[in-house]
DNA sequence: CTTGACCTTCCTGTGACTGGAAGCCTTATC
DNA sequence: GATAAGGCTTCCAGTCACAGGAAGGTCAAG
């Protein structure tokens, strides 16, 4: 199977998938003519890469859970506390997301939107006038 | 006000702003011996940025609001567009991230995290098995 | 034999900085 | 005057996970 193909069946882009060589992620065979070739356990790595991708898990993390998912000998604890770690960073990350929603939705439902100058928002991101003690 | 009092007065370190220098958002005078001078005025806009720059906009959107600050006869509608488009980028990544963090916790919630190898999360990412029709 | 669709590698760019090296300037101290 | 500390300058590399594109080799069809 060529990369296309390859690509196709895990639903990334070959471009994706040459990087994931690249870093290590995967180590396809080699035909005489230079092709990738892809076998049946490449592909099933990269659906696996594609998934914990689109979970948010990092190249890294990726990695990590890669040699998990491939250790039979595993210990589960391992994987709930790579996940556990990013779970925590995207509550983290969703939390402060909602700050700035809540700052920014209030703001534009004040501002007029119309002609004039006047505008919440602008006065908002200004600095405070100097406050003399 | 050289570079290192101008950060602390607006709140950024002095890398970000020779970067914003860089990318043409403020244009500091400079002294005879090659210093940065920062008027109050630069510094006023730099506080400005970081407070732009805190509710997530890109360093393109804080160009425009800057210039529309500073634009005494500007529209608030065109803040405003700026500011709902801006929400709207937030409020679609943090319905992205709550998917994810609905999928991992769940996961997360399933799996003993223990000794054994069994893991409800590895066995999510791994592709499931050929389907024959 | 040519065309078109593949494939390859290599280089560049993304966003908004951050870290660090090498070197000049200033201020304080001795 | 010498020196040391700290601040300033520029420039380069690295971040993260790719995407876009150039230049060129390969393959199957007609």
């Amino acid at each position: 199977m060529n990369i296309k193909q390859a690509g196709e069946a895990a639903g990334l882009p070959a471009k994706t998938i040459r990087y994931y060589e690249e870093v290590g992620l995967i180590r396809p065979l080699r035909g005489a003519n230079g092709y990738r070739h892809f076998r049946e356990s490449d592909v099933h790595k990269l659906g696996f890469l594609g998934r914990a991708r689109a979970l948010g898990f990092t190249i890294e993390d990726c990695r990590l859970l890669l040699s998990l998912y491939e250790d039979k000998t595993r210990a589960s604890s391992e994987v709930k506390a790579i996940a556990s770690r990013h779970l925590a960073q995207i509550s983290h990350k969703i939390a402060e997301l909602r700050a700035m929603e809540a700052t920014l939705s209030h703001l534009v439902s004040c501002c007029a939107g119309d002609a004039r100058p006047d505008c919440p928002i602008l006065g908002d991101l200004a600095p405070p006038p100097n406050q003399p003690a």
